[in-house]
RNA sequence: GUGAUUGUAGCUCAGUUGGUUAGAGCGCUGGUUUGUGGUUCCAGAGGCCGCGGGUUCGAAUCCCGUCUUUCACCCCA
């Protein structure tokens, strides 16, 4: 048999698990230093707890999960004699797999409200599983790394977000546009334009901008039902690139005013630190997920080309939809494999992190090996990384393995070396190579 | 879910109109070298040509199916 593993997932090997951890802790430990806690939620929710949360097509990709034992004793006969899946898969799997961060969240939140002290900030790095078709940037299994607040509703909180991300990318050297909207504005232009019963067409629609650009947006507005007029209200609308020339257009949508009155009051907020990324108002900005009620975020790489790689926003009610009403929530994810893979495309990942190993010991024969061990010993109880060749094998053998290794430095041990207590260290980059007592060659490890 | 695309040695890839024993580079193993790598030279191992079926005297090559890869759409990180 040859081996496999599914589509959409990856093995990681040790220096992408060194350049993914590197990820992970540059996020971490900015989420950190903004007070955000840790928790883990499993990787599988019970399916009542996925569906219906992400949309139809959400729910399509949900990994589920069979049941054990006899399940064909419990399923639904009459469904699959009409071949309906969807029911009859209702019948054999009652678990999914996690589908992003945010909702298990808001589960959790739930569950243990009693235990929680709010406003309650978090942040989760976990993997999750989409049943997508892979394709550029986009697997089956990924990680993201989210930070939410749950428990207040203040435009502060989006304002730090905004700056996690400022930071973050900063730190890891993406250059970065954080392109930010309101959907109470799109929702003001909906209204502006006469068009409000059409809201979710709307936005998916000029969600597209700036792929299919204006033309091809009027297109897929006039698809949807939405009148010449209307669709010329709102082109006027998203050309528009400063939030005080979008306010005259709606004096009639308090909605929309209350969108602008947010955002003013983000920036308010935000603007008191320099941000070493650019951050803009982009009204073209709606964003899929369906339970975003106010500001929405999402962040580009400037020099790659790449699908967003991090988004997120405010979601008024989403415990609500677990029997918790009133507890409104924002947060912001970070999509992990894209940043790699972004990184990656750009050579951005610092040279030094790769190497973990200081050095590596090699010994001639039986006796020198033995003693080599103690020395090694001795060099880990000094705290340095050090590994000895397993056997006394041939030099040439010995010193090919300290290059795959990519060691910056091999002490040599034979019985010279034994007999008079200097050992030889050679420096791999340079080829040098000199003898030194051990006390002082833990000095130049160091 | 829709439409394309890919699969040959551990890796990257050649392989002509269907023709007899399927190749290269890199890597790997051994030697050149009984105490020295990243640059020599020599030798060797390693392939159900993704899988299943079909056409044919004969299939890596043509046809069908299936899985996989990559890409676009839908949607999204």
């Amino acid at each position: 048999m040859k081996p496999s593993i599914p589509k959409g997932t990856r093995d990681f090997s040790p220096s992408q698990v060194i350049k993914r951890n590197y990820i992970f802790d540059t996020i971490r430990s900015v989420f950190i230093k903004y007070g955000y806690q840790p928790i883990e939620t499993p990787a599988m929710e019970n399916l009542s707890t996925l569906t219906g949360k992400y949309g139809d097509e959400g729910d399509k990709l949900l990994f589920k999960v069979l049941n054990n034992g006899a399940y064909l004793n419990k399923s639904d006969a009459t469904a699959f004699v009409e071949k309906d899946s969807a029911k009859f898969t209702q019948s054999v799997s009652k678990r999914g797999m996690r589908y992003d961060l945010t909702v298990p969240f808001a589960r959790y939140v739930v569950m243990n409200q009693n235990d929680i002290s709010f406003p309650f900030k978090r942040y989760q790095i976990q993997p999750v599983w989409r049943a997508d078709r892979p394709q550029k940037g986009r697997y089956q299994e990924f990680y993201q790394c989210d930070a939410d607040v749950v428990g207040s509703n203040s435009l502060m909180l989006e304002a730090e977000l905004a700056q996690i991300y400022d930071e973050v990318f900063a730190n890891l050297g993406v250059s970065v546009t954080i392109k930010i909207n309101n959907r109470k504005i799109l929702f003001g232009m909906a209204e502006a334009a006469g068009v409000a019963d059409k809201f979710i067409d709307m936005t998916t629609a000029i969600d597209k901008l700036d792929k299919i650009g204006m033309e091809g947006v009027a297109n897929e507005l006039t698809n949807r039902g939405i009148a010449t007029a209307a669709i010329e209200k709102i082109q006027k609308m998203l050309s528009i690139t400063s939030l005080a020339a979008l306010k005259p257009l709606f004096e009639n949508s308090e909605t929309g005013l209350k969108g602008i009155e947010e955002l003013e009051a983000f920036h308010q907020y935000f603007d008191t630190k320099p941000a070493i990324n650019k951050i803009e108002f982009d009204s073209t900005l709606a964003r899929g997920l369906s339970y975003y009620t106010g500001c929405i975020f999402e962040v580009k790489a400037n020099d790659a080309v790449m699908g967003s790689i991090g988004g997120g926003g405010r979601y008024d009610d989403l415990t609500g939809n677990f029997g918790l009403k009133g507890v409104s929530g924002v947060g912001i994810s970070f999509g992990a494999a894209r940043i790699f893979d972004v990184m990656e495309e750009l050579k951005l990942f610092p040279e030094n992190i790769a190497v973990q190993l200081k050095c590596l010991l090699v010994a001639f024969d039986k006796p020198s090996h033995e003693y080599a061990f103690s020395v090694l010993n001795k060099i880990r109880s000094a705290g340095i990384s050090a590994e000895l060749y397993p056997e006394p094998a041939k030099m040439g053998k010995q010193m090919k393995y300290a290059n795959a290794r990519a060691v910056p430095f091999v002490i040599i041990i034979g019985s010279d070396e034994m007999n008079s207590g200097n050992l030889a260290m050679k420096n791999m980059a340079t080829g040098e190579q000199e003898k030194y007592a051990l006390l002082e060659l833990l000095e130049k490890l160091k």
